[in-house]
DNA sequence: AATTATACATACAACCATGGATGTATAATA
DNA sequence: TATTATACATCCATGGTTGTATGTATAATT
């Protein structure tokens, strides 16, 4: 009715948002209409059609609210911050999990994006942006094993590649039965010992940093 | 229109399914109509309605179809044939593994029911059940860490359901991974790997049977 | 051989959901 | 202050899907 404000405007993007992840969490994306959505939020389906171009797009527009932050987070732990591969490979898997374990609206996001999406026509999109992130993230990994390795003059009974893409699927695993067990198990605790235990596993030791080389 | 025999009928009902699977992959299960079913196996919404209740019913029929061998051929590996511990496990992860690996239609279903519905409504159930054979895989992994622990005499860093937890984590992980980047890894050969350094980097040693108690 | 139940095909009614068009009151702008 | 663009609300037409009801030819049964 009333014309809003700027600030109004986005506030109302964001209750759509709000209400959306809801109404998806609720009926899962495909059977949850707009109208729903819209009645959630306490607009119409005008709204929704004037902000988002068609409920793919306000799809999106509810994962980049949860991943742009977890990326660029987790784009933090590169290899100024912390040198030793090992170490840096730890913190990272920590730092993942404890946002998963912590937010709540991260946790939700994720389960509607793994258990209430079916991943097909425009949204196949979605699920390659994933593997593409997830990609990164083991090539990463496998960079971290490698130099690691190297450090240790270990030999491991797996290329770097390969113990990259186990550990990613430890990390996801651990997520995703987290998520699908509505969190009833230490998230944070467990992955971490089950991290190091993946590590030591392939001839790896942890607790030996590497050699302090730039202390002035 | 003929009536056909009742070898005839089981015949399209396998063909329904059958489609089903195709169109619920290419689709995914909301977007794919009975009328696509129908059309994909040659036959008419009548036949779909006449062998199952709805589209529910027959989803659950293709999961079914590759979820019971699949539980069985699991329960094989009960105490009595393969009495140690550690090995029983490794073999347990690696024929499921295998199977998944192997056989295609185990592999379609399984992308279906990861990436192609949507756990809502009365697919909660599916859901639940699933998490009900994870739980029971879980229990059998713990028992067998606490009895090789034991046997070994080690104390691992985790109690016998956090390592059963994580070893699930990673199988679950893996076989995520491996359908979602279309197998382009060695699932088999790299899970035999990362099973074997989360095992040992727990502290348990590979390749030592428990202690030959009951000999005559 | 007559009947019955089976295994479907076809027809029907009803219901959303979608997208676009249109309306509209008000903030922003000039 | 007049105008314009914004931020929605409302309305309309369309199609696609579902469940059911009914039709029907034939295998099975007696």
């Amino acid at each position: 009715m009333v014309r809003r404000t700027k600030e109004d405007a986005i506030a109302t993007r964001n209750g759509l948002i709000d209400a959306a992840e809801k109404v998806f969490y609720d009926k899962g994306v495909s059977r949850a209409s707009l109208s729903d959505i819209a009645l959630a939020a306490g607009t119409t389906r005008g709204a929704i059609y004037w902000h988002f171009k068609d409920k793919v797009d306000l799809f999106n527009a509810m994962m980049d609210r949860v991943t742009l932050p977890l990326e660029q987070g987790y784009g933090e732990f590169e290899a100024s911050v912390c040198p030793d591969p090992l170490q840096r490979l730890r913190a990272v898997m920590a730092l993942v999990l404890e946002s998963v374990a912590s937010d709540e609206r991260t946790r939700r996001v994720f389960e509607i994006a793994m258990h209430k999406v079916e991943y097909v026509g425009e949204l196949v999109a979605v699920r390659e942006r994933h593997l593409a992130a997830s990609d990164g993230f083991i090539r990463q990994l496998a960079r971290d094993f490698e130099l690691a390795a190297q450090a240790q003059h270990a030999a491991m009974p797996l290329s770097p590649m390969g113990a990259a893409m186990g550990l990613h699927a430890l990390f996801d695993g651990l997520i995703q039965n987290w998520i699908l067990s509505n969190g009833v198990f230490d998230l944070v605790g467990i992955g971490r010992v089950c991290t190091d235990a993946f590590i030591s596993g392939l001839g790896l030791r942890l607790g030996v940093p590497a050699p302090a080389a730039n202390r002035p």
